[in-house]
DNA sequence: GTGGTCTAGACCACT
DNA sequence: GTGGTCTAGACCACG
């Protein structure tokens, strides 16, 4: 996995927005363990501390846990996933349409550039 | 109109993107005269040579046209912005598509994601 | 207010059960200006990261809320604090049962050292 | 029975209390001996010195007493234990109001949450 | 001056 | 070796 931040948006964000993905998608499976916050944030080329906040973000959204002195795993709770990834896809969705609407095209029109309709 | 640019990419290649969008929405309609080189970078914020390299990039894709020591326009032709709107929206479908693929979203699926049949 | 830690529990949890106490109790009133987290910090003799931690969970609670560059305010939502307010009575009334059942005292004779019947 | 101490006060006088809790709860029984000082520091991970003057206190209250050349003993006075009892009873009652008034209950209120009428 | 973020480095408990 | 916490100090955007 490959780490760009841009320097618009605090780093832990972006780094819990990757993860979320990567746990979605099941690129991070369900139950795995994660490396260690150290060799992780090193991987990620970030301080500990920023990974750890990141950590812990997702902790709080229920997508991880922690076994005390052993190491953080992807949460088993699969529905949970699911429905995070609904709610991913919801605003990428959202994101999709409100770029159409900046060019001046509507949602009609834009879903028919997704379904593959009579255009171009 | 608000300039953000990120640090990954050449800054006029972004305005390029960025005043594409103005004009095939019609936020700068055809016909219309740009502000001077100049004016436009200081309002951007960006080197006026930075800014002309982006003009001269419209212009090459025949968005723009200069009127020698008059100053520049939008084009007259409707339909090349049309198109351009066209491609856009198609560049805007793809890259929506791919990031829901990303979170594991097949392409049906995220389709009714915006015609907005059930899901969620 | 006085502020004593003890070693066993973060100072950063410790801090927001005090500060929520003080809010709920109305010592810190709804919709007053907090000090900032600079002063905030030194007058609890912790560092300001700390205290931005402990406040950041209140506000991640709802119980405060930031105006950017301008300071950090109690909410004004005064249903939430009484909210606040019963569940951290609920927790105090099952702390005591909890200590009375350790020494062997049922919930309904430990009722009556409160509504002061017929005992001592 | 765990051991936690808080470097606030006194071990000994910690040591004092929760002996007390376990003597009024019965788990220590009337007239049941005590582990000799040795043995019961170690089981608390205190200096025997100081489990020594904690017992000591119990024994200046009564609640334990020594046979000399023999240990010690949890007394056979069971109307002094129940004494006990309502006095450490009513001490934490009274710290239950405490804290109900800390947090702005009054005591009224703070009894319906203890005999679970018309609140929250 | 405000809050927010990040880094570096340290110490701790737990196993 | 693991995660968790704390401190110190720095830089940033915003107004």
């Amino acid at each position: 996995m490959e780490y760009y931040f841009d320097n618009e948006r605090p780093i832990y964000l972006q780094l819990v927005e990757m993860l979320k993905v990567e746990i979605v998608s099941g690129r991070l499976k369900s139950g795995e363990k994660l490396p260690s916050v150290r060799d992780f944030a090193a991987e990620a080329k970030v301080n500990p501390n920023t990974m750890q906040r990141a950590l812990a973000e997702l902790e709080r959204e229920g997508l991880i846990f922690t076994e005390r002195t052993n190491g953080k795993y992807v949460t088993r709770n699969e529905s949970l996933i699911a429905s995070q990834r609904r709610t991913l896809a919801a605003s990428i969705a959202e994101d999709f349409l409100r770029r159409m609407e900046q060019i001046g095209v509507d949602p009609v029109t834009a879903a028919e550039y997704i379904s593959g309709n009579g255009h171009n």
